[in-house]
RNA sequence: GGGCGGUUAGCUCAGCUGGUUAGAGCGCCACGUUGACAUCGUGGAGGUCACUGGUUCGAGUCCAGUAUCGCCCA
């Protein structure tokens, strides 16, 4: 084994190894309970970002380790051809190569959008196996695959024909550079500095008495010119009396009506509002309310049309910027302030958005908004962290219909014809939805057309857990792994996508789609910044996997989130993770090497009494870490069970256990039984703790050891020889399937007693280290080992060693305690060491004060405790003991101090 | 305007049924190349847990309010 771990030289091995073996492709077995993870389909637009790293990290920790529970476990992996995403990517390439969309034709064009994503969907896979990600790749699934497009259609077409898909003409959010409608999940709303416009309107019916005008305030003066009305609020006494007058528009002249609407904020500008229900939802809202004409006076390019007389043709903003002006010379603008308001923009290409009249269609969800919120409420689905419960649940209160169809090629088509002589609208049966009608039902006439129009991407990703499963068919796959286990990604698709797969599942199939949503945060920048391209911050996944190893990138991001919150990705991060992975190829190294040292056949574990104490202290602490780390990981606290596997290791495991091990095996007693079966069980079961997290590395030492083991003749307890792949065949061990440890029993006398040995080691060197000893150097101690005196007996040489103390003179009672002599007590053990020439007295008496202090601190406020009435007799039991039993320890403590303390000061 | 979250060591963060003298990684200081590992080891310094009040025998942890930063929705 090379002396460091390099990532690069077995990960691609592994990952063919596990592949090939069909480690990751589930058995179905219907006597078990499966657990299944629907991945969330990245787009196909590019590469994979840390964001979909972690989600691998998450969702292929989770997968893993039900997976060495034993349990059918599938993960199914996925593409989504994002839409108008992909298509705007492609569209550029076009214009690269000189041709455009509209010129090739819709054929051609989705000719070359096959083409391209074929390229991506593998990349994009591909990328995914370099993450070690273990999903079944026999299921993957792509969302215009004939499958899930089969789903779509069906979905389409039965909420059509139940009255839930509706063609309406409302303002929609228009992105005049994608050209298409958006969702109001797609916009994003900016603070913008703005000014607000003061226009003064002459009123065309003024009764001599009353006002001559009437000023409204706008921060898109470019709509005067579709005003048809001016609403004020009918509780303004300013404005009753021209109410049912009229104004007159400047610039293009057009009278239109004041009126009274209770939507205006008397508070807001001058209290009077112009109306353009062509370009403002609210005033849409109005003109509907007053039968006001609707002027549209944009074109689709946002550029402004006939309507808009002289300025048609001029972009809004030149128009804008010319209006103003002429208001300005002309007289009607009285005031001009500077004004920050929210602007919608374009969520994908961040252009403002242009509210306009639409011809659209929409889903009308409220209906299946409710059994969604119930499903949540009732806790048949479970949101980790439940706090986003709550956002889910208000967002679905105040849901709003979603327009579901863009002005796209790529995508699903919808599955609408309209009929060109009698504009009958046809949609294919309820009994057969892929059937392309060829006649209208009322006329007969066979002149029908397509709608052009796609349906929104999140359409077909709200169907994503059932559609990859065979819906509408009934499959086997469907009836097993669904409703599936767990659905994990970002909080910031709770709307767009977890909540419509909540909707959709439950309106296609009755049931809840997964029963837990585990939710994690945005990953950003060392300096907290969200990452993007603009700013140049980016962090490839590649790149990092490449610099650190796939194990690496998996730790840290595993180990450093926590539910719901965001990250700080950082290359000392990095480091850390990188450097687990070392650390526990070192260990590997270690171990192995001793077993090949070894002529013997690896016995057995035998019972505790024949262990040595730091055995059963090791196996002790690895079963609590079992226990917690089962624990932790039901509950989705996955970041604190990785921080739990990395301290055993490292902390305990490596830090101690291996260098008491050392000891045994470079001085083996008669008798003494051999730490190497106990190095290789612990060791062997960190590694399937740990195998979640780092797949990589953890395998390719188990293999190793396997190979070690098998060349020993015996294994490990518990391996599983052989693995079962999808074909029922046997395949070759691998860690991939070894069984999840299960928690044995814990060991609290050895842990207490190895607890001791260990303080009192450490208390040696740091004495040693206060007193300037030099590293290397070997000093005389002398010890009284009081109860514990059989146990450091059993250990002399560890404490020899590891505290670098020789002579070492070991007695349970000491008649006369040395006086030129530094003195280290651990609990009730207590070790002297002469330093000759180094203890400066006064020196040790400060030491020995300022221990004596902090610990009569520490006593005073447990005694006040203990004192205290309603404490004893409120507090637990078992809390009162624990603090008598403090208590007690540091007075002894203390008291041991004091007598040390007295002794210098008599000398 | 409504809702949510953060505020703990120099930095980044854990700390989930309230119970030691609040932890980790990185950074810092000192020492150290004995055969697992310098991607390392040993020891150390460093925090009145944002603030105020409350509940409780006991609060970093629960409640209310304040400040401040951030996010979501409108």
């Amino acid at each position: 084994m090379a002396k460091a771990f390099s990532p690069q030289e077995v990960e691609d091995r592994l990952y063919q190894f596990w592949d090939e073996n069909g480690f990751f492709r589930p058995v179905i077995d219907w006597t078990k309970q499966p657990f299944t993870i629907i991945m969330p389909p990245p787009n196909v637009t590019g590469d994979l970002h840390l964001g979909h790293a972690l989600t691998a990290a998450l969702e292929d920790l989770m997968i893993r380790w039900h997976r060495m529970r034993g349990e059918p476990t599938l993960w199914l992996p996925g593409e989504d051809h994002s839409g108008i995403a992909a298509q705007v990517v492609v569209e550029r390439l076009l214009a690269s190569e000189g041709v455009s969309r509209l010129g090739i034709g819709r054929e051609a064009f989705l000719g070359r959008m096959w083409e391209w994503t074929k390229k991506y969907a593998r990349n994009i896979a591909d990328q995914h196996r370099r993450l070690g990600a273990s999903a079944d790749w026999s299921r993957e699934r792509f969302t215009l695959d004939p499958g899930p497009s089969r789903a779509v259609r069906t979905t389409f077409v039965r909420l059509y024909h139940k009255g839930l898909l509706y063609r309406g003409e409302r303002i929609v959010n228009w992105c005049p550079r994608c050209a298409t409608v958006l969702s109001d999940l797609e916009v994003d709303h900016q603070e913008v500095h703005g000014h607000l416009w003061h226009v003064r309107y002459p009123i065309v019916d003024a009764d001599g008495a009353g006002q001559t005008y009437i000023t409204v305030a706008t921060t898109r003066p470019e709509t005067i010119l579709g005003d048809t009305a001016v609403a004020v609020n009918p509780h303004d006494e300013r404005y009753t009396g021209l109410v049912g007058k009229h104004a007159q528009l400047p610039v293009i002249g057009r009278i239109i009506p004041i009126i009274a609407d209770p939507a205006v904020d008397i508070a807001f500008g001058t209290g009077a509002a112009k109306v353009t229900p062509g370009h403002d939802p609210t005033d849409f809202e109005i003109g509907q309310r007053h039968n006001l004409p609707t002027v549209n006076i944009m074109n689709l390019d946002a550029t402004l049309n006939e309507n808009a007389g002289p300025y048609a043709g001029q972009d809004r903003y030149v128009a804008r910027r010319n209006l103003v002006a002429e208001l300005e010379r002309e007289g009607p603008l009285v005031r001009t302030e500077p004004y920050d308001h929210s602007v919608g923009h374009c969520d994908r290409c961040k252009t403002v958005v242009e509210p306009l009249v639409s011809k659209q269609w929409y889903v009308d969800i409220k209906p299946l908004a409710r059994p969604a919120s119930e499903a949540v409420t009732d806790g048949r689905i479970r949101i980790v962290p439940d706090r986003f419960a709550k956002v889910y649940l208000n967002w679905m209160d105040n849901i709003r219909d979603w327009c579901v169809s863009r002005q796209l090629w790529w995508g699903h088509r919808i599955p609408v014809w309209y009929c060109q002589d009698c504009e009958e609208i046809v949609v294919p049966p309820l009994a057969d939805p892929m059937e392309d009608p060829s006649e209208c039902p009322q006329c007969g006439s066979t002149n029908l057309i397509q709608d052009p129009d796609v349906l929104d991407t999140w359409f077909s990703s709200g169907l994503w857990p059932h559609s990859t499963l065979g819906w509408p068919e009934d499959t086997e796959d469907l009836k097993y792994f669904y409703p599936t286990s767990v659905m994990e990604t970002g909080y910031d698709i709770l709307f767009f996508w977890v909540a419509r797969m909540i909707m959709l599942g439950l309106e296609n199939t009755g049931e809840i789609p997964f029963h837990t949503v585990y939710l994690h945060g945005l990953i950003r920048d060392e300096n907290g910044e969200k990452m993007s391209k603009m700013k140049g911050n980016v962090i490839n996944p590649l790149e990092v996997m490449a610099r650190y190893g796939t194990d690496a990138l998996r730790f840290t991001l595993a180990t450093g989130t926590t539910p719901g919150n965001d990250m700080r990705l950082s290359q000392e991060k990095l480091e850390g993770g990188r450097n687990f992975a070392n650390k526990i190829w070192n260990a590997a190294r270690f171990i192995l090497g001793e077993m090949s040292k070894s002529e013997a056949p690896l016995a057995p574990i035998g019972a505790s009494e024949t262990l040595g104490l730091e055995d059963r202290w090791i196996l002790s602490r690895a079963n609590r870490l079992v226990k917690e780390v089962d624990r932790l990981f039901a509950d989705f606290q996955f970041g604190e069970a990785g921080r739990l596997v990395y301290d055993f290791l490292w902390g305990e495991f490596c830090d101690w256990y291996i260098e008491l091990a050392k000891i045994r095996l470079r001085q083996p007693r008669p008798g003494e039984p051999s730490p190497l079966p106990v190095l290789v069980d612990v060791f062997e079961r960190g590694l399937r703790l740990l195998h979640p997290f780092m797949p990589f590395v953890t395998e390719e030492i188990w293999q190793h050891l396997m190979v070690k083991a098998g060349g020993l003749a015996v294994r490990p307890a518990g391996v599983r020889q052989l693995a079962t792949t999808a074909a029922g065949e046997s395949g070759p061990p691998a860690l991939i399937v070894q069984p999840w440890p299960s928690a044995g029993p814990e060991d609290e006398e050895a842990e207490a007693a190895t607890e001791t040995l260990i303080g009192t080691v450490r208390g040696i060197r740091n004495a040693r280290m206060e007193y300037g000893v030099e590293a290397g150097r070997w000093v005389e101690a002398i010890v009284q080992a009081g109860p514990f005196y059989d146990v450091l007996h059993e250990r002399r040489a560890a404490l020899e060693t590891l505290a670098r103390a020789r002579p070492l003179r070991l007695e349970q009672e000491l008649p006369a305690k040395p006086e030129q002599a530094v003195a280290v007590i651990v609990g009730p053990v207590e070790t002297y060491l002469p330093l000759a020439g180094l203890v400066d007295l006064e020196q040790e008496r400060g030491r020995l004060r300022a221990e004596i202090e902090t610990l009569e601190g520490q006593m005073a406020s447990l005694r006040g405790r203990l004192a205290n009435e309603s404490f004893t007799s409120k507090a637990p039991a078992t809390v009162v003991a624990k603090e008598r039993e403090r208590l007690g320890a540091a007075e002894e403590r203390a008291a041991r101090l004091c007598e040390r303390l007295a002794t210098l000061v008599r000398g």
